[in-house]
DNA sequence: CGCCGTTTCTTGACTCATTCAAGAATTGGC
DNA sequence: GCCAATTCTTGAATGAGTCAAGAAACGGCG
């Protein structure tokens, strides 16, 4: 993806192109489920004196916009992908935290159909699945 | 429950009993989702002079000990419950970050069959639903 | 093309849940 | 009861994230 296609993506949603945003929205396509520190970094690279509150605006925004979806596994800082819409979930770590895709086996979960429970109106069913991953594995026998 | 089950549960996980961890699991189990502050509170008034940190402690062993289960939505602190082992989810409104308890429909999902990803050895799956409780749903029209 | 109101960015201070550390007190096996 | 190991108290530190005020950039309009 160049930057035409992520202003045509800001512009689709409404939200002004400012060069923040711009390069917000590269770092986190080529950086899946990074953090915020990596991602300031990544942007940096782009636009080298951007300050972390127009990062931390350009994430919120992005995410309001439903461009960008924040992730935060208990015990992580906030992370961020460019995936949205599809309804893949996430396997974390639990030893070191890495973060994988992984597609909805079944089309469409039964369990994950919204519905009215306790009187919430639910719109969206988020999935974890905690583990270990390979390298854990092997280190740790 | 009486202290005197909550001693059972410690010394069935092999944990000491000391009197701050009686409390926290007395706290959890009439305090469900509550965040750190309010099982603060709620130690301190069986135990008063309770440090924060021993209650830190405490909900670190228990949670360690598989007694109580850790949950924290994105945008949330820390927050606990005692009612382990069903696998139930949980329901999270947007608006006040209210949390209520939701029964998983069918009995086992899919969806959720713990298995190898990514080289991932899959040992849980956590579901979060989103959505607004009824009280936010009200006063928001 | 240039102006203007609005939104967004910069700078810098601040919050607060959680963690760290050192020494004192408890716990439970013997 | 005594002792080693664990846990608790006290108090300071960490660090992701937020707040606030003024400067700059965006983009619609004439």
């Amino acid at each position: 993806m160049g930057n035409a296609d992520y202003e045509q993506l800001l512009r689709g949603a409404s939200l002004r192109v400012t060069r923040p945003r711009v390069a917000v929205l590269g770092a986190v396509t080529e950086n899946a489920h990074a953090d915020t520190e990596t991602i300031l970094g990544a942007v940096r690279e782009r636009l080298p004196d951007v300050s972390h509150q127009a990062v931390y605006d350009s994430l919120a925004a992005l995410s309001a916009a439903g461009i960008v979806r924040r992730i935060q596994p208990s015990g992580s800082v906030a992370r961020y992908e460019t995936r949205v819409g599809d309804n893949h979930h996430h396997v974390v770590c639990r030893s070191c935290g890495a973060i994988a895709d992984v597609d909805c086996a079944v089309g469409h979960a039964p369990c994950l159909t919204a519905s009215d429970d306790n009187g919430f109106t639910v719109d969206e069913a988020e999935v974890i699945y905690w583990g270990t991953c390979a390298d854990c594995s092997l280190s740790q026998g």
